[in-house]
DNA sequence: GCCTTGCGATCACCCCAAGCTATCGCGATA
DNA sequence: TATCGCGATAGCTTGGGGTGATCGCAAGGC
């Protein structure tokens, strides 16, 4: 069987995507004829047309719309085998991007950028922080290489790696009823005013369930944007809320009017980890970084 | 980023397969001389080195062994991508391995071949009898292209398509209590000493399953090996068995000796279907294949 | 212990295939 | 009708993948 070339699956993909023979020979730094003769073979081995060519428009045929996503798929393999290639010779080398949600973002990443760039200095963290549901999508359609997030994610063909748990910890205003307690159980949440960030957040559903309270505890028409803002609004005494407790060690007696109660154990808590594509050619490089995140932040959760 | 050559990876895979630079050499019909120089441009794009060459020994090295898989896979999805093209230029031509479970093979084959040769005049039918398990292990190692079985079938990345149903007959000695019987109902079944087929046979199975019975009702040591066997058993009065209705259609009365009877309705059934690798680059043949074979059954299924 | 054998690496040379420039034919547009 | 911009074609150039010959080396036979 005669294989074509990848460069000229190249060429056929960049003339769907371009829109043109002209367009696509341009992105590929060659010349127009260059890029029409290689297409033309391409198109005797596969023994179809891939194009169809009436006068000066230029539409994918069917046979050409039905093998587009093979090409797609043949070009990706083979760039996965670079890729996971030079992990192997280099690891943790090059661009990395990775996703975080904004409840962890702010609380992990001042440890890990030092310390990353001290272990792999080649290493160029690329962050993007953004919810659950959008870091998700972006996973999947390759815009991020990994996320950092809490777990449990639903995606097909996605793998976890489960991190640490991160308790939550109940923030009361002074003089609130519980203001004086060294910890509290989940039943005293019962009949409380809670505060939550607005929807989307994952923090709030992990929330509810790891402590298991009602969505019917919220106060109506305060649903803080930043875990920033939810402080403040605490603060200034609306009510309380839980906190997820990376983002209070190292900070406790520094949100005046504040009092931060642990849990009583089993304490309640969300489950911080990686997610990666299962096909991801950088598979051994995530576990690498999780290694990194945990020995930048595992004493930090042993010292609650 | 540079990718790599698909004749590259072609002569990676072959030195893995054959175990030396030469003996791949002579397997990809070029010079080692050629196949060595390749090996080291795909070394350098890949930044790692994909053998260990102490002396004359070679051996893969840890990063090599990573990146076969990924090889062999986009070398797959290079090949896949030309048989789907060919596959489009002109549908069901060249070689089709096709798997045909034992209890189904002699009575659709002989009717299916002449009308394949008519429509498909270039298709190569090559059939291959077996056990479902077999079948379907095959199937997922890429040693057979498609099957044709009872259908339902465990695989993981297989795509079933249903067929017909064929009905069960119970084939009863003349003499038989039952013998006289315009049809039966599965209760007449209780108490029944029935012959089945051996261990393996999914006829079995289904049998058990369609029609309610249980596997005490077999009578022990008179496994038959083939359907053939079974009906010469039933014939010399040992015991009744149950048939499936594409094994007695046109032979009605062929067989000396024993009563064919139907079921009422519903009727009890094995479904017959295709199944197919669910990434296979063939899958529009298939579906042609299904419509053959459906007109070419289903008027018997009907006529019974 | 020496010689043969067979491996992969290297060298020098060859040649085709993929690239280039220039040009053509042809619809669309003004 | 003149022009523009597209893809196809032609002819030339060149680099990369091919060949055969050879080298160095380790294993194994006599």
């Amino acid at each position: 069987m005669h294989l074509p070339t990848l460069r000229q699956l190249e060429y056929f993909t960049g003339i769907v995507d371009h829109g043109s023979f002209r367009a696509a020979a341009e992105a590929c730094f060659v010349t127009q004829p260059a890029l029409s003769s290689q297409i033309q073979q391409l198109e005797k081995t596969l023994g179809v047309r891939l194009f169809e060519r009436d006068g000066r428009k230029v539409r994918l045929s069917l046979a050409g719309s039905r093998l587009l996503p093979r090409a797609r798929l043949t070009l990706e393999t083979a760039t996965d085998l670079v890729t996971e290639a030079h992990a192997q010779g280099e690891p943790l080398a090059g661009p990395l991007r990775l996703g975080v949600i904004p409840t962890v973002a702010p609380y992990l990443l001042p440890a890990l950028a030092p310390e990353a760039h001290r272990r792999y200095p080649e290493l160029r963290l690329l962050l993007h922080e953004g919810q659950t549901h959008d870091l998700v999508e972006q996973l999947h359609d390759h815009q991020l290489d990994l996320l950092l997030l809490a777990l449990d994610v639903e995606l097909d063909g996605a793998e976890e790696h489960f991190l640490f748990e991160d308790p939550f910890v109940l923030a009361v205003p002074q003089g609130h009823p519980l203001a004086k307690r060294k910890t509290v159980h989940r039943s005293d949440l019962d009949g409380l005013d809670l505060l939550l960030l607005e929807d989307g957040h994952c923090l709030r559903e992990h929330a509810f369930a790891a402590c298991s309270i009602e969505p019917s505890q919220e106060i109506d028409d305060f649903r803080a944007t930043s875990m920033n803002t939810l402080v403040h609004m605490v603060a200034s005494g609306i009510g309380a809320t839980l906190l997820p407790q990376m983002a209070v060690q190292n900070q406790r007696g520094e949100f005046p009017g504040i009092m931060m109660i642990p849990f009583e154990e089993p304490q309640p808590a969300r489950r911080i980890g990686l997610v990666w594509r299962q096909s991801s050619p950088r598979k051994e490089e995530f576990h690498l970084m999780a290694e990194l995140l945990m020995r930048v932040f595992q004493p930090h959760a042993m010292a609650s």
